[in-house]
RNA sequence: GUGGAUAUGGCGAAGCGGUUAACGCACCGGAUUGUGGCUCCGGCACGCAUGGGUUCGAUCCCCAUUAUCCACCCCA
Protein backbone atom coordinates (compact mmCIF):
# COMPACT_ATOMS: atom_id res chain seq x y z
CA UNK A 1 0.00 0.00 0.00
CA UNK A 2 1.40 3.23 -1.36
CA UNK A 3 -0.32 5.47 1.32
CA UNK A 4 0.19 3.37 4.04
CA UNK A 5 3.44 3.88 6.64
CA UNK A 6 5.32 0.86 7.58
CA UNK A 7 3.94 -1.06 10.78
CA UNK A 8 4.96 0.38 14.33
CA UNK A 9 6.01 3.68 12.83
CA UNK A 10 4.69 7.36 13.34
CA UNK A 11 4.33 9.81 11.34
CA UNK A 12 4.41 13.17 13.55
CA UNK A 13 2.85 16.23 12.00
CA UNK A 14 3.21 20.38 12.67
CA UNK A 15 1.30 19.76 15.55
CA UNK A 16 3.23 17.29 16.82
CA UNK A 17 6.74 18.57 15.80
CA UNK A 18 6.37 21.64 17.45
CA UNK A 19 6.07 19.47 21.25
CA UNK A 20 8.59 17.35 19.95
CA UNK A 21 11.01 20.81 19.68
CA UNK A 22 9.95 21.46 22.72
CA UNK A 23 11.04 18.90 24.55
CA UNK A 24 14.46 18.46 22.67
CA UNK A 25 14.97 22.02 23.60
CA UNK A 26 14.22 21.32 27.14
CA UNK A 27 16.50 18.43 26.75
CA UNK A 28 19.59 20.44 24.91
CA UNK A 29 19.38 23.29 27.49
CA UNK A 30 19.49 20.97 30.73
CA UNK A 31 22.58 18.96 29.07
CA UNK A 32 23.87 21.96 28.50
CA UNK A 33 23.89 22.90 31.88
CA UNK A 34 25.23 20.01 32.90
CA UNK A 35 28.08 19.82 30.61
CA UNK A 36 26.97 16.89 28.08
CA UNK A 37 27.82 17.74 24.70
CA UNK A 38 25.63 16.13 21.64
CA UNK A 39 27.28 12.78 19.52
CA UNK A 40 25.55 11.86 16.21
CA UNK A 41 26.77 8.48 15.15
CA UNK A 42 25.12 6.68 12.21
CA UNK A 43 21.66 5.43 11.89
CA UNK A 44 22.96 2.25 10.76
CA UNK A 45 25.98 0.22 12.02
CA UNK A 46 28.22 -2.99 11.29
CA UNK A 47 25.92 -6.38 12.83
CA UNK A 48 28.55 -6.89 14.79
CA UNK A 49 28.68 -3.49 17.27
CA UNK A 50 25.56 -4.58 17.99
CA UNK A 51 25.95 -8.64 18.47
CA UNK A 52 29.45 -7.22 20.83
CA UNK A 53 27.66 -3.96 22.58
CA UNK A 54 24.52 -5.12 23.06
CA UNK A 55 24.86 -9.04 23.88
CA UNK A 56 23.96 -11.77 21.73
CA UNK A 57 21.86 -13.71 24.33
CA UNK A 58 19.40 -10.26 24.41
CA UNK A 59 16.07 -10.45 23.13
CA UNK A 60 17.09 -7.49 20.84
CA UNK A 61 20.09 -9.47 19.34
CA UNK A 62 17.92 -12.46 18.65
CA UNK A 63 15.19 -10.97 17.64
CA UNK A 64 14.58 -7.36 17.12
CA UNK A 65 17.28 -6.16 14.79
CA UNK A 66 16.40 -4.98 11.49
CA UNK A 67 19.93 -6.41 9.75
CA UNK A 68 20.30 -6.21 6.02
CA UNK A 69 23.46 -6.92 3.78
CA UNK A 70 23.84 -4.11 1.81
CA UNK A 71 25.26 -3.76 -2.01
CA UNK A 72 28.87 -4.50 -0.81
CA UNK A 73 28.34 -7.54 1.03
CA UNK A 74 28.52 -5.81 4.59
CA UNK A 75 26.14 -6.78 7.09
CA UNK A 76 24.72 -3.71 8.49
CA UNK A 77 21.97 -3.38 11.30
CA UNK A 78 19.65 -0.29 11.98
CA UNK A 79 20.46 0.76 15.75
CA UNK A 80 18.14 -0.68 18.46
CA UNK A 81 20.16 1.87 20.70
CA UNK A 82 22.64 4.41 20.67
CA UNK A 83 24.98 3.06 23.59
CA UNK A 84 27.31 0.43 21.56
CA UNK A 85 27.54 3.49 18.57
CA UNK A 86 28.39 5.88 21.41
CA UNK A 87 31.80 3.41 22.74
CA UNK A 88 32.20 2.97 19.34
CA UNK A 89 32.52 6.86 18.39
CA UNK A 90 34.75 7.01 21.84
CA UNK A 91 37.12 4.28 20.93
CA UNK A 92 37.15 5.14 17.01
CA UNK A 93 37.79 9.15 17.37
CA UNK A 94 39.92 8.43 20.40
CA UNK A 95 38.02 11.00 22.53
CA UNK A 96 39.80 8.48 25.40
CA UNK A 97 42.82 10.78 24.62
CA UNK A 98 41.34 14.00 25.67
CA UNK A 99 40.28 15.71 29.02
CA UNK A 100 38.05 12.88 30.95
CA UNK A 101 35.45 12.87 31.41
CA UNK A 102 33.81 12.67 28.42
CA UNK A 103 29.91 13.58 28.68
CA UNK A 104 27.86 12.91 25.54
CA UNK A 105 24.16 12.81 25.30
CA UNK A 106 22.46 11.83 21.74
CA UNK A 107 18.67 11.63 20.55
CA UNK A 108 17.15 10.36 17.45
CA UNK A 109 15.53 7.49 16.09
CA UNK A 110 16.20 3.86 17.09
CA UNK A 111 14.81 0.58 15.58
CA UNK A 112 13.50 -2.57 16.54
CA UNK A 113 11.64 -5.11 15.27
CA UNK A 114 8.73 -6.15 17.89
CA UNK A 115 4.67 -5.87 17.79
CA UNK A 116 3.61 -2.65 18.27
CA UNK A 117 1.70 -1.69 21.81
CA UNK A 118 1.17 0.96 24.23
CA UNK A 119 4.54 2.85 23.89
CA UNK A 120 6.39 0.15 21.80
CA UNK A 121 6.82 1.02 18.50
CA UNK A 122 9.21 -0.72 15.90
CA UNK A 123 10.93 2.76 14.93
CA UNK A 124 11.35 4.71 18.58
CA UNK A 125 13.48 7.87 19.85
CA UNK A 126 15.37 8.02 22.22
CA UNK A 127 17.76 10.43 24.11
CA UNK A 128 20.45 8.96 26.54
CA UNK A 129 23.57 10.13 27.82
CA UNK A 130 26.71 8.52 28.25
CA UNK A 131 29.58 9.34 30.78
CA UNK A 132 32.98 8.07 30.02
CA UNK A 133 36.19 8.39 32.16
CA UNK A 134 34.92 8.51 35.59
CA UNK A 135 34.85 5.13 37.74
CA UNK A 136 33.30 7.48 40.69
CA UNK A 137 29.73 7.44 41.93
CA UNK A 138 29.56 11.23 41.52
CA UNK A 139 29.19 10.09 37.81
CA UNK A 140 26.17 7.62 38.87
CA UNK A 141 24.49 10.26 40.60
CA UNK A 142 25.01 12.74 38.42
CA UNK A 143 23.20 11.22 34.94
CA UNK A 144 20.53 10.06 37.33
CA UNK A 145 20.17 13.55 38.32
CA UNK A 146 20.08 14.91 34.37
CA UNK A 147 17.40 12.53 34.02
CA UNK A 148 15.43 13.43 37.27
CA UNK A 149 15.77 17.54 35.73
CA UNK A 150 14.22 16.65 32.98
CA UNK A 151 11.40 15.09 34.51
CA UNK A 152 11.02 17.72 37.21
CA UNK A 153 11.09 20.25 35.01
CA UNK A 154 8.29 18.78 32.83
CA UNK A 155 5.95 18.46 36.17
CA UNK A 156 5.53 14.73 35.52
CA UNK A 157 4.58 13.14 38.71
CA UNK A 158 4.15 9.37 40.23
CA UNK A 159 7.68 8.49 38.73
CA UNK A 160 9.22 6.34 40.65
CA UNK A 161 13.35 5.67 40.50
CA UNK A 162 14.14 2.03 41.20
CA UNK A 163 17.84 1.48 41.98
CA UNK A 164 19.90 -1.80 42.31
CA UNK A 165 23.72 -2.81 41.76
CA UNK A 166 24.75 -5.77 40.14
CA UNK A 167 28.18 -5.95 41.50
CA UNK A 168 31.33 -6.38 39.36
CA UNK A 169 33.37 -8.96 37.84
CA UNK A 170 35.04 -9.66 41.15
CA UNK A 171 31.76 -10.64 43.09
CA UNK A 172 28.99 -11.27 40.47
CA UNK A 173 30.47 -15.04 40.03
CA UNK A 174 29.64 -15.52 43.65
CA UNK A 175 26.52 -14.34 43.57
CA UNK A 176 25.61 -15.85 40.21
CA UNK A 177 27.08 -19.39 41.61
CA UNK A 178 24.63 -18.73 45.21
CA UNK A 179 21.69 -17.37 43.03
CA UNK A 180 21.93 -21.14 40.80
CA UNK A 181 22.36 -23.15 44.03
CA UNK A 182 19.78 -21.37 45.98
CA UNK A 183 17.06 -22.35 42.40
CA UNK A 184 18.53 -25.35 41.42
CA UNK A 185 15.92 -27.42 43.71
CA UNK A 186 13.43 -25.82 41.41
CA UNK A 187 15.19 -25.91 38.32
CA UNK A 188 12.89 -28.27 36.15
CA UNK A 189 9.73 -26.03 37.93
CA UNK A 190 11.12 -22.71 36.36
CA UNK A 191 8.94 -21.14 33.03
CA UNK A 192 10.90 -22.46 30.16
CA UNK A 193 12.94 -19.03 29.23
CA UNK A 194 14.15 -19.13 32.91
CA UNK A 195 15.57 -23.16 32.58
CA UNK A 196 17.37 -21.22 29.22
CA UNK A 197 18.34 -18.29 31.83
CA UNK A 198 19.65 -20.51 34.22
CA UNK A 199 23.07 -21.53 32.68
CA UNK A 200 23.45 -18.45 30.57
CA UNK A 201 22.53 -15.67 32.17
CA UNK A 202 20.59 -16.59 35.65
CA UNK A 203 20.14 -13.28 36.99
CA UNK A 204 17.83 -12.26 34.46
CA UNK A 205 15.72 -14.44 36.36
CA UNK A 206 15.35 -12.58 39.10
CA UNK A 207 13.15 -9.95 37.22
CA UNK A 208 10.70 -12.82 35.72
CA UNK A 209 7.35 -11.83 35.75
CA UNK A 210 5.80 -15.21 35.75
CA UNK A 211 4.34 -15.82 39.31
CA UNK A 212 5.86 -19.24 39.57
CA UNK A 213 9.17 -17.94 38.94
CA UNK A 214 8.76 -15.13 41.43
CA UNK A 215 7.76 -18.17 44.41
CA UNK A 216 10.81 -19.70 43.72
CA UNK A 217 12.58 -16.58 44.22
CA UNK A 218 11.30 -16.05 47.83
CA UNK A 219 14.07 -15.80 50.17
CA UNK A 220 16.62 -16.26 47.23
CA UNK A 221 20.19 -14.13 47.73
CA UNK A 222 20.13 -10.39 46.46
CA UNK A 223 22.67 -8.85 44.39
CA UNK A 224 23.22 -6.65 46.82
CA UNK A 225 23.78 -9.47 49.38
CA UNK A 226 26.77 -10.28 47.78
CA UNK A 227 28.08 -7.26 46.75
CA UNK A 228 31.95 -7.47 47.19
CA UNK A 229 33.40 -4.24 49.46
CA UNK A 230 34.48 -1.92 47.06
CA UNK A 231 30.79 -1.91 45.33
CA UNK A 232 29.29 -2.06 48.09
CA UNK A 233 30.82 1.09 48.76
CA UNK A 234 30.43 2.91 45.79
CA UNK A 235 27.05 2.03 45.88
CA UNK A 236 26.01 3.29 49.47
CA UNK A 237 27.80 6.25 48.08
CA UNK A 238 25.42 6.47 45.27
CA UNK A 239 22.81 6.67 47.49
CA UNK A 240 24.40 9.60 49.66
CA UNK A 241 24.54 11.53 46.10
CA UNK A 242 20.87 10.89 45.42
CA UNK A 243 19.76 12.07 49.59
CA UNK A 244 21.90 15.29 48.84
CA UNK A 245 20.61 15.77 45.67
CA UNK A 246 17.05 14.85 47.09
CA UNK A 247 16.32 12.59 44.55
CA UNK A 248 13.86 9.90 46.26
CA UNK A 249 14.60 6.30 45.37
CA UNK A 250 13.31 2.86 45.91
CA UNK A 251 16.13 -0.02 46.02
CA UNK A 252 14.69 -3.12 43.90
CA UNK A 253 17.01 -6.03 44.15
CA UNK A 254 15.11 -7.64 41.31
CA UNK A 255 16.46 -4.80 38.51
CA UNK A 256 19.20 -6.22 36.89
CA UNK A 257 21.31 -5.50 33.57
CA UNK A 258 22.44 -8.92 32.85
CA UNK A 259 25.26 -8.86 30.84
CA UNK A 260 28.90 -8.87 32.26
CA UNK A 261 29.88 -5.86 31.18
CA UNK A 262 26.99 -4.38 33.13
CA UNK A 263 28.99 -3.40 36.37
CA UNK A 264 27.35 -1.70 39.76
CA UNK A 265 24.45 0.59 39.31
CA UNK A 266 21.53 -0.03 37.27
CA UNK A 267 18.76 2.13 37.68
CA UNK A 268 15.24 2.68 35.82
CA UNK A 269 12.40 5.53 35.94
CA UNK A 270 8.76 3.91 36.08
CA UNK A 271 5.77 5.86 35.48
CA UNK A 272 2.91 3.31 35.95
CA UNK A 273 0.06 5.51 34.19
CA UNK A 274 1.24 5.14 30.61
CA UNK A 275 0.13 1.55 30.24
CA UNK A 276 2.37 -2.10 30.64
CA UNK A 277 5.72 -0.47 29.29
CA UNK A 278 5.79 1.48 32.12
CA UNK A 279 9.86 2.51 31.75
CA UNK A 280 10.59 5.95 30.92
CA UNK A 281 14.16 5.58 31.41
CA UNK A 282 16.63 2.75 31.97
CA UNK A 283 20.26 3.21 32.47
CA UNK A 284 23.48 1.73 34.83
CA UNK A 285 26.85 1.67 34.38
CA UNK A 286 28.97 -0.52 32.20
CA UNK A 287 32.36 -0.24 32.78
CA UNK A 288 33.65 -3.57 30.85
CA UNK A 289 31.66 -2.18 27.95
CA UNK A 290 34.82 -0.11 26.45
CA UNK A 291 36.87 -3.12 26.97
CA UNK A 292 34.61 -5.72 25.04
CA UNK A 293 34.38 -3.66 21.95
CA UNK A 294 38.41 -3.09 21.70
CA UNK A 295 39.22 0.14 23.38
CA UNK A 296 41.56 0.36 26.45
CA UNK A 297 39.06 -0.54 29.80
CA UNK A 298 37.03 2.51 30.60
CA UNK A 299 34.49 3.17 32.90
CA UNK A 300 31.50 4.33 31.51
CA UNK A 301 27.59 4.87 33.07
CA UNK A 302 24.38 6.27 30.79
CA UNK A 303 21.30 6.15 30.07
CA UNK A 304 18.49 6.44 27.59
CA UNK A 305 14.99 7.34 27.80
CA UNK A 306 12.17 7.12 25.48
CA UNK A 307 10.56 10.15 24.00
CA UNK A 308 7.28 8.49 22.91
CA UNK A 309 7.14 7.84 25.98
CA UNK A 310 7.49 10.92 27.34
CA UNK A 311 4.29 12.22 25.35
CA UNK A 312 2.17 9.14 27.05
CA UNK A 313 2.86 10.49 30.06
CA UNK A 314 2.82 14.07 29.13
CA UNK A 315 -1.20 13.15 27.84
CA UNK A 316 -1.80 10.63 30.70
CA UNK A 317 -1.31 13.17 33.09
CA UNK A 318 -2.64 16.26 31.00
CA UNK A 319 -0.17 18.31 30.83
CA UNK A 320 0.39 21.06 27.91
CA UNK A 321 3.51 22.44 26.71
CA UNK A 322 3.01 25.87 25.90
CA UNK A 323 1.83 26.70 22.72
CA UNK A 324 3.85 28.33 19.63
CA UNK A 325 3.05 31.76 18.58
CA UNK A 326 0.52 32.43 15.48
CA UNK A 327 1.30 35.00 12.94
CA UNK A 328 2.64 38.41 13.65
CA UNK A 329 0.59 39.77 10.42
CA UNK A 330 -1.75 38.77 7.87
CA UNK A 331 -1.30 40.28 4.66
CA UNK A 332 -5.07 40.57 2.87
CA UNK A 333 -5.51 41.38 -0.67
CA UNK A 334 -8.95 43.36 -1.55
CA UNK A 335 -8.45 42.66 -5.39
CA UNK A 336 -6.18 40.99 -7.58
CA UNK A 337 -4.53 44.50 -8.85
CA UNK A 338 -3.15 44.43 -5.02
CA UNK A 339 -1.54 40.75 -5.28
CA UNK A 340 1.42 42.32 -5.88
CA UNK A 341 1.59 44.73 -3.22
CA UNK A 342 0.50 42.31 -0.80
CA UNK A 343 3.53 39.87 -1.59
CA UNK A 344 6.11 42.66 -1.30
CA UNK A 345 4.90 43.69 1.99
CA UNK A 346 4.96 40.48 3.26
CA UNK A 347 8.56 40.08 2.38
CA UNK A 348 9.58 42.96 3.50
CA UNK A 349 8.25 42.31 7.01
CA UNK A 350 9.56 38.88 6.98
CA UNK A 351 13.00 40.58 5.80
CA UNK A 352 12.54 42.50 9.23
CA UNK A 353 12.13 39.64 11.10
CA UNK A 354 8.01 39.20 11.78
CA UNK A 355 6.14 36.45 10.51
CA UNK A 356 3.81 36.94 7.62
CA UNK A 357 1.17 35.35 6.24
CA UNK A 358 -0.67 36.11 3.12
CA UNK A 359 -3.65 34.50 0.35
CA UNK A 360 -1.70 31.89 -1.96
CA UNK A 361 -5.44 30.21 -2.41
CA UNK A 362 -7.07 33.44 -4.22
CA UNK A 363 -10.07 33.44 -1.62
CA UNK A 364 -12.42 36.10 -0.86
CA UNK A 365 -11.82 38.69 1.87
CA UNK A 366 -13.90 36.92 3.82
CA UNK A 367 -12.14 33.88 3.79
CA UNK A 368 -9.17 35.20 3.84
CA UNK A 369 -9.82 36.82 7.20
CA UNK A 370 -10.89 33.43 8.06
CA UNK A 371 -7.79 32.21 7.50
CA UNK A 372 -5.90 35.05 9.27
CA UNK A 373 -7.97 34.29 12.68
CA UNK A 374 -6.89 30.34 12.11
CA UNK A 375 -3.84 31.49 11.90
CA UNK A 376 -3.80 33.58 14.96
CA UNK A 377 -2.60 36.35 13.29
CA UNK A 378 -1.66 39.29 15.86
CA UNK A 379 -2.78 41.98 12.75
CA UNK A 380 -4.09 41.57 9.18
CA UNK A 381 -3.45 44.28 6.79
CA UNK A 382 -5.61 44.79 4.59
CA UNK A 383 -4.41 45.97 1.25
CA UNK A 384 -6.32 47.46 -2.30
CA UNK A 385 -8.88 49.43 -2.85
CA UNK A 386 -9.37 53.17 -2.53
CA UNK A 387 -6.43 53.25 0.42
CA UNK A 388 -3.91 51.99 -2.17
CA UNK A 389 -4.24 55.49 -4.07
CA UNK A 390 -3.37 57.50 -1.26
CA UNK A 391 -0.29 55.30 -0.67
CA UNK A 392 -1.84 53.79 2.36
CA UNK A 393 -2.94 50.08 4.21
CA UNK A 394 -5.34 48.98 6.89
CA UNK A 395 -3.81 47.63 9.71
CA UNK A 396 -6.30 45.64 11.49
CA UNK A 397 -6.11 44.47 15.46
CA UNK A 398 -7.10 41.13 15.54
CA UNK A 399 -7.58 40.88 18.90
CA UNK A 400 -9.45 44.35 19.86
CA UNK A 401 -11.05 44.25 16.03
CA UNK A 402 -9.69 48.09 16.11
CA UNK A 403 -8.88 49.17 12.51
CA UNK A 404 -6.73 52.30 11.62
CA UNK A 405 -5.44 53.92 7.86
CA UNK A 406 -1.65 53.19 7.96
CA UNK A 407 1.02 54.96 5.56
CA UNK A 408 2.15 51.87 3.42
CA UNK A 409 5.77 53.23 3.66
CA UNK A 410 5.58 53.52 7.23
CA UNK A 411 3.85 50.34 8.17
CA UNK A 412 6.79 48.09 8.72
CA UNK A 413 8.15 49.91 11.63
CA UNK A 414 4.96 50.43 13.01
CA UNK A 415 3.98 46.94 12.92
CA UNK A 416 7.71 46.26 14.64
CA UNK A 417 7.42 48.62 17.30
CA UNK A 418 3.67 47.11 18.34
CA UNK A 419 4.54 43.84 18.18
CA UNK A 420 8.12 45.08 20.03
CA UNK A 421 10.37 43.25 17.89
C1' G B 1 6.54 -15.05 17.83
C1' U B 2 1.60 -15.82 20.95
C1' G B 3 -3.35 -14.14 22.61
C1' G B 4 -7.72 -10.77 22.65
C1' A B 5 -10.52 -6.69 20.53
C1' U B 6 -11.58 -3.63 16.44
C1' A B 7 -11.89 -2.04 11.07
C1' U B 8 -18.32 2.98 8.16
C1' G B 9 -16.39 10.23 4.95
C1' G B 10 -10.34 14.20 7.27
C1' C B 11 -11.76 12.92 12.73
C1' G B 12 -15.54 10.98 16.32
C1' A B 13 -19.63 7.96 15.56
C1' A B 14 -25.19 5.67 14.30
C1' G B 15 -27.09 1.82 11.21
C1' C B 16 -26.56 -4.39 11.50
C1' G B 17 -29.97 -8.59 5.68
C1' G B 18 -33.78 -4.64 1.46
C1' U B 19 -32.59 3.05 4.23
C1' U B 20 -31.68 8.76 -0.38
C1' A B 21 -25.65 5.32 4.83
C1' A B 22 -28.08 9.36 10.58
C1' C B 23 -25.64 12.94 13.62
C1' G B 24 -21.43 15.88 15.73
C1' C B 25 -16.59 18.08 14.75
C1' A B 26 -13.31 19.69 10.97
C1' C B 27 -13.12 21.64 6.05
C1' C B 28 -15.29 24.69 1.87
C1' G B 29 -18.94 28.40 0.26
C1' G B 30 -22.72 31.95 1.52
C1' A B 31 -26.08 35.36 4.78
C1' U B 32 -28.01 42.52 -0.28
C1' U B 33 -22.02 43.00 -3.10
C1' G B 34 -14.34 45.88 1.49
C1' U B 35 -13.45 42.12 7.13
C1' G B 36 -12.36 36.87 11.28
C1' G B 37 -13.70 34.58 16.06
C1' C B 38 -20.62 33.81 17.79
C1' U B 39 -25.20 32.55 15.04
C1' C B 40 -27.87 30.86 10.70
C1' C B 41 -28.00 28.47 5.70
C1' G B 42 -25.78 25.32 2.09
C1' G B 43 -21.86 21.80 0.30
C1' C B 44 -18.86 17.50 1.56
C1' A B 45 -19.14 8.56 1.40
C1' C B 46 -21.82 5.74 -6.53
C1' G B 47 -19.73 3.61 -0.81
C1' C B 48 -19.07 1.02 4.72
C1' A B 49 -10.38 -2.23 5.25
C1' U B 50 -9.23 -5.95 1.05
C1' G B 51 -10.48 -10.69 -1.36
C1' G B 52 -13.79 -14.66 -1.52
C1' G B 53 -18.52 -17.07 -0.03
C1' U B 54 -23.94 -17.53 1.71
C1' U B 55 -28.50 -15.04 -0.11
C1' C B 56 -33.46 -12.93 -4.73
C1' G B 57 -30.59 -9.03 -2.11
C1' A B 58 -25.18 -7.68 2.35
C1' U B 59 -22.03 -2.12 5.43
C1' C B 60 -24.82 -5.61 8.33
C1' C B 61 -24.02 -13.34 8.17
C1' C B 62 -19.48 -16.84 7.13
C1' C B 63 -14.16 -17.57 5.75
C1' A B 64 -9.40 -15.66 4.60
C1' U B 65 -6.02 -11.65 4.30
C1' U B 66 -4.21 -7.03 5.89
C1' A B 67 -4.02 -3.15 9.30
C1' U B 68 -4.83 -0.79 14.01
C1' C B 69 -5.26 -1.08 19.28
C1' C B 70 -4.30 -3.72 23.83
C1' A B 71 -1.78 -7.61 26.44
C1' C B 72 2.30 -11.55 26.81
C1' C B 73 7.75 -12.07 25.89
C1' C B 74 10.95 -8.00 26.42
C1' C B 75 12.23 -3.35 26.64
C1' A B 76 12.72 3.16 26.01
Amino acid sequence: MLTKRPRGTNDFLPEDTAKWQYIEKLLREICRQFGYAELRTPIFEETALFLRGVGDTTDIVQKEMYTFEDTGGRSLTLRPENTASAVRAYVENKLFAGQQPVRLFYMGPMFRYERPQAGRFRQFHQFGVECFGPASPAADAEVIALAWEFYRRLGLKNLELNLNSVGCPNCRPAYRQALQDFLRPHLLELCPTCQERFEKNPLRILDCKNPQCQQFLQGAPTTLDALCDECHEHFEAVQSYLHAAAIPYRLNTKLVRGLDYYTNTAFEILLSDIGAQSAVCGGGRYNGLVEELGGKATPGVGFALGMERVFSALTAQKLALPEQPGLDVFVAVLDKQAQTMAFQLACNLRQSGLAAGYDTMERSLKAQFKYADSQRAAYTLLVGGEELTRDSVVLRDMQSSEQTEQSINEIVAILKEKLAK
